[in-house]
DNA sequence: CTCATTATTTGACATATGTCAAAGAGTGTG
DNA sequence: CACACTCTTTGACATATGTCAAATAATGAG
């Protein structure tokens, strides 16, 4: 599970690992809690451990879901964690979900204490940063239905398990346009 | 310059100060020079004294100018510096520029022997990441003339540095689009 | 199973933006 | 100052996508 996904990362000491366990409470939710609404600023980072969610913002009179979370993520409303501001962002569960969450000052406590989690916060975001770029250019200049078709090929599992209307804001398009779309595949 | 930027991140110790200058090359190259290129490992840091440059890549037979950077920021091609895989990216100078490098090992080894530096590091891609998704958010669903109006607010110098058509495909528009919201300003 | 509710699709039309070609401005060099 | 070049603007038209309203399909509670 979260100690598992770690690794991918990098590797921590067992003192990292035991002050980290030490930290995790373990949260189960059903579907349709938010995590966090708009206008606080977040306190917790989570780990995902079972189900997916979505983080929406609200423009004009419409809800903007512009990131999809699954199994093995981490979660949090990233502009309010980390700038400890309070954000716009709503983050709401679409399957009842088991994660696994720290706050924000024992985060900082950990990153003082152990260089290597320091370390493992690092490589994280560096590579956070590098998956939000990827999704900025592919979305950059392409046509509504080349986004559709990589979203598609890149996550097919993502239809079986998030309403089409979500999707198509994440697309950046139209409910009506997605379901065009789609009817010409 | 360099050091004063950085204390706007973290503290750094004398130690770990020390290390990163002694890592430093200056480099002052002349408007048109390109830092990195397409298909390459880039494995350069720099941080940008003084002038300004671009990021883009090129789709089918247009170049997508995506990002731009000026004085006091660090840059790099992220995506292939951060995984070692060559990227799509070109940066090029829109200016003379001096510039200061640091290679991608002789980082990871200044990340290894001070904790502090893997804190900058760490805080720098936080931060880097929340601006990304400030850029994201405010592209997805909004038209161009809005985010042709968002950017004049917030980087008017743009306007003054970086050739329009560069600007256009930033915000991802063709060029005679933009000209045509310029004009009903 | 049926009804009420929510989710998705379809149609008609408006608008934003792209494409291609050409004209006009601006800039630097001799 | 004149020419060659690059950059930007303009026009005519094609296309993608949005908007609003209505129809259809899917889902869940009783």
């Amino acid at each position: 599970m979260l100690f598992e996904h770690i690794r991918q990362y990098c590797k921590l000491g067992e003192p990292a690992l035991n002050s980290l366990g030490a930290e995790l409470r373990k949260v189960a939710m059903p579907k349709g809690t938010f995590l966090i609404t708009e206008a606080k600023v977040c306190d917790q980072i989570y780990f995902l451990e079972k189900g997916c969610l979505r983080g929406y913002y609200n423009l004009d009179t419409k809800e903007i879901s512009y990131w999809f979370a699954f199994e093995h993520s981490f979660v949090t409303s990233y502009f309010s964690f980390i700038t400890r501001k309070p954000g716009i962002e709503n983050i709401q569960l679409l399957e009842d979900c088991t994660l696994w969450s720290v706050s924000y000052e024992r985060l900082q406590h950990l990153y003082e204490t152990h260089p290597d989690m320091e370390r493992l916060g690092r490589i994280m975001h560096e590579r956070y940063y590098v998956m939000l770029e990827e999704r900025f250019v592919s979305n950059h200049f392409k046509e509504a239905r080349e986004r559709y078709d990589n979203l598609i090929t890149q996550a097919p599992h993502i239809l079986q398990r998030v309403p089409l209307r979500y999707i198509a804001s994440y697309l950046g398009i139209t409910q009506e346009t997605l379901s065009r779309i789609r009817n010409k595949s």
